[in-house]
DNA sequence: CTCTTGACCACTC
DNA sequence: AGAGTGGCCAAGA
C-alpha cells in the first residue's frame, strides 16, 4: 500500500496528543515541534476543523495563543468554545490570571523530549535566508 | 481552477 | 500601544 500521506494537521495532532494534562503549549510551538516553524496559523485552523474522532484524541483545550512574552491566552473566536476552553482547563489545574492569561513559566509544556535551553519565551530565530 | 476564510505569530513602524 | 505585513496550508463555494 501506498504509504499514507500524513497531512500537516495530523502532524499538529500528534505533537498536541503529547501535551500532558496540566500543561499547555502555544500555537507556534506546536508548529515548531512538528517540524513546521511559522506555521502557528495552521495550528490553529487544524484545531478549528476538529471533528469526529480526533474531537475526542486530542487535547484541542492545551493549546492557546501567546500574550506578550511569557504568557498564553484563549483566542478562540467563538466565546462559548472560549469559555469552555478554559473550564477543561482550570478543571486541570492551571490558573487564569485577572488578565485571563497562563503564566508559561509554570504551566507551559517544554516540548516533546527536544532538548531546549532554559528558555521559556521564544527560541532564537535564527536568520534565515528568506526567499521569495 | 480561483478566491475566500480560518483557534496565529513575530517583526516593523 | 496599536496597525500593518508576510509567512504558511487546507477546505469549501
Amino acid at each position: 500500500m501506498p504509504p499514507a500521506p500524513e497531512s500537516l494537521w495530523e502532524l499538529y495532532y500528534r505533537v498536541i496528543r503529547k501535551i500532558p494534562r496540566g500543561k499547555v503549549a502555544t500555537y507556534g510551538r506546536v508548529a515548531e515541534w512538528s517540524g513546521k516553524p511559522r506555521t502557528a496559523r495552521h495550528v490553529g485552523y487544524a484545531l478549528a476543523a476538529l471533528g469526529g474522532k480526533d474531537r475526542r484524541d486530542v487535547p484541542w483545550q492545551r493549546v492557546l495563543g501567546t500574550r506578550g512574552k511569557g504568557f498564553a491566552v484563549v483566542t478562540i473566536r467563538d466565546p462559548m468554545g472560549g469559555a469552555v476552553q478554559r473550564q477543561l482547563l482550570e478543571r486541570e489545574k492551571v490558573r487564569f490570571d485577572e488578565r485571563g492569561r497562563i503564566d508559561l513559566a509554570r504551566f507551559g509544556w517544554p516540548g516533546p523530549s527536544r532538548r531546549r535551553p532554559s528558555r521559556r519565551s521564544r527560541s532564537e530565530s535564527p536568520d534565515k535566508v528568506r526567499r521569495r
